[in-house]
DNA sequence: ATTTAGCACTCAATTCTTGTGAGTGCTAAC
DNA sequence: GTTAGCACTCACAAGAATTGAGTGCTAAAT
């Protein structure tokens, strides 16, 4: 997959500019326009040429004989990965964005929500965010509700405030006030306990604290294990507006399968780590990379947020394979790294736990 | 909006079939299809004077001359009024619904989205839930959490399960201890509470602690008050399959905005108390009825579930205006017959608390 | 050895025409 | 009131003609 052959400069600025210009607009481009548009100093007789030597090397392609070239995928993978300069948000954006999450702060159940209309609304494209997941959960509160009958609620608090809920079934009726004691005494004991010192201790507890002892385990391991299901996203009518989906009925409901799919989501998300094409811990799959079929017709630019080893979620846009990739870069970047230093000072005590030396 | 004009039984009984098979395909039905395919006992040319005759009721309209007739919303909304059949599913289904509800009884977080994804599979449309609210928030624990400097993670559990999380900033710097007692504090003074009853306590309390309680007090009127956000949809790929809205791409990305604009979405389930055109607890909408304009091209059905006055959701399909009303509305209902019992077992304590006279 | 002007050639997209047939509306007979 | 018969309408499909944007190639220019 390592591209060989180094393209010559004029050829990497042609490619570029082709590119720059079916990002414009999605229509094949012309020798004839690209000279006159750049003012280039040489003639499309040239350009020609030139396009015909990319188009052997599999980087532009023609939709019919007598169109414009279009980049292929390998084009934009080339394009990305050498000539495409970072088109950094401008200050104004920058501050807009930055205030916004501001004024969001103390809302945490605002924050994704946010990052993805940000997501989308400053790219252009479809946006998705997923909630941040540890790998790491830690005890920190255990609540017990009696519903009715042996039915029980079972919310237990996780450090960084995670909360996962589940009924559970008592062997033998009880009040709701053992019931309270119950978990009183569970909090005693398991209170900044991670999954594994709580497994150890599994033995030392009479049976009905072990068997809900162990229900928290089974709980805290998924925690840990799976990516979040907790997905948000935003602006796919903005995406099916362009011109690529307005047509084709194939292509539009592939994307949107995609992000409705959450299973197919989450395996791409889980790629963030693959060598796809990146930009600083950017990733850029384009085209699917031949892995995923139902995103052959699109781009995904994505990044991982929150604290490396200790809780991370994803978060990026999908557009069309014609996107503005030095933009869409920026602003995923951006957005990661503000909701990153967010998640970061939220889950503070809980990383100190994990790496002490880091503490203040 | 009342029918003032009823139909004739033949009238009524043409308008039917015509909408049946107007749902099987969306193309326009012709007299002499209708009376081969049915066996009518009178001809095509009968038709076609009674056709006329609908048509200039407005219940029947003809996309050109020499076409055959589709019904106009006026048209659907007297079928669902007054001709429709209720289609029961059939009891493979129904057990095979029940029987997925049932092995997700324990995940609680697998409730709204199994819910959703049923109702999509099961209609063939788009569908959409939301999270219940309650009307009456009960306070039942919280935790404090310090994060850095003097930045607290606040999280609240609300009887029923309900957690709201929120940051909040102390004016002075405290340590984890303190803080833990400090809602320890507040935790045997509100357990149990509602909203009205912190509020009058809020004098008793110092300065610290009231803050906090001010806060808690604004975050459960808050839960009381708003639908929830948290909305959950499916088979929205499915719905854009549909002939009516793989050309159309003003029909197809306003149903695609309707559903990713939680505010539209919001206002129209907050709608389910309206007189709408609804059989039993069920509610139909229809092409908007005139008053959302991007629903134009569909049609609604939905349903609250939930224990009614203490703690509701809504749930329903979204789908093409030429929806097989019969079933969707049956399958709107089952679900939302479930999904209800399950929410009313898992609040039982605190409808005990609202409705002291319906206890065991 | 490149670069470029010139020109023939290709082919999607647009427009126009024509034909077809499904389906109606109307009228007159039943 | 119902229906057979027939003229009429009009979307849709298929074909034909036109257009023009854009290339590839060749031969001259640098």
């Amino acid at each position: 997959m390592t591209e060989a052959n180094e393209l010559t400069p004029r050829q990497g600025l042609l490619l570029k500019l082709i590119v720059r210009e079916h990002v414009e607009s999605p229509l094949p481009v012309a020798s004839r326009t690209l000279v006159e548009k750049y003012n280039l100093d040489f003639s499309p007789a040239t350009v020609r040429n030139e396009m015909a030597a990319l188009e052997t090397l599999g980087y532009l392609s023609q939709p019919h004989t007598s169109a414009g070239r279009v980049p292929t995928e390998a084009g934009f993978r080339y394009f990305v990965a050498r000539l495409m300069e970072e088109q950094a948000l401008p200050m104004a954006e920058q501050r807009r964005i930055a205030h916004q999450f501001h004024q969001a702060r103390d809302h945490i159940g605002a924050w994704l929500p946010l990052a993805s209309s940000v997501l989308a609304q400053t790219s252009g494209a479809a946006s998705v965010v997923t909630a941040p997941r540890t790998m790491q959960s830690v005890y920190q509160h255990l609540e017990l509700i009696l519903t009715h009958g042996r039915a029980v609620l079972l919310i237990l608090v996780l450090q960084g405030g995670m909360v996962e809920q589940q009924m559970l079934a008592l062997a033998e009726p009880m009040t709701q006030t053992s019931l309270r004691e119950t978990a009183d005494r569970l909090n005693q004991i398991f209170a900044g306990l991670k999954v594994a010192d709580i497994e150890s201790r599994l033995g030392e507890l009479p049976s009905l604290e072990a068997d809900i002892a162990r229900l928290i385990v089974s709980i805290m391991h998924n925690a840990e294990g799976m990516p979040s299901d907790e997905i948000y996203q935003h602006g796919l009518s903005e995406l099916l507006q362009e011109p690529e989906f307005v047509e084709g009925e194939v292509a539009s409901t592939a994307v949107v399968r995609v992000l409705e799919e959450r299973s197919l989501l989450q395996a791409v998300l889980s790629e963030t780590l693959t060598p796809a094409v990146g930009v600083g811990s950017v990733r850029v799959l384009i085209g699917g990379e031949g892995r995923w079929d139902e995103l052959r017709t699109c781009s995904i630019v994505l990044a991982r947020y929150g604290v490396m080893d200790y809780a991370t979620g994803a978060l990026g846009v999908v557009g069309p394979i014609r996107m503005p990739y030095g933009r869409a870069i920026s602003v995923v970047r951006f957005v990661a790294n503000i909701l990153g230093e967010m998640v970061y000072e939220m889950y503070q005590p809980g990383i100190r736990e994990v790496f002490p030396e880091s503490g203040e």
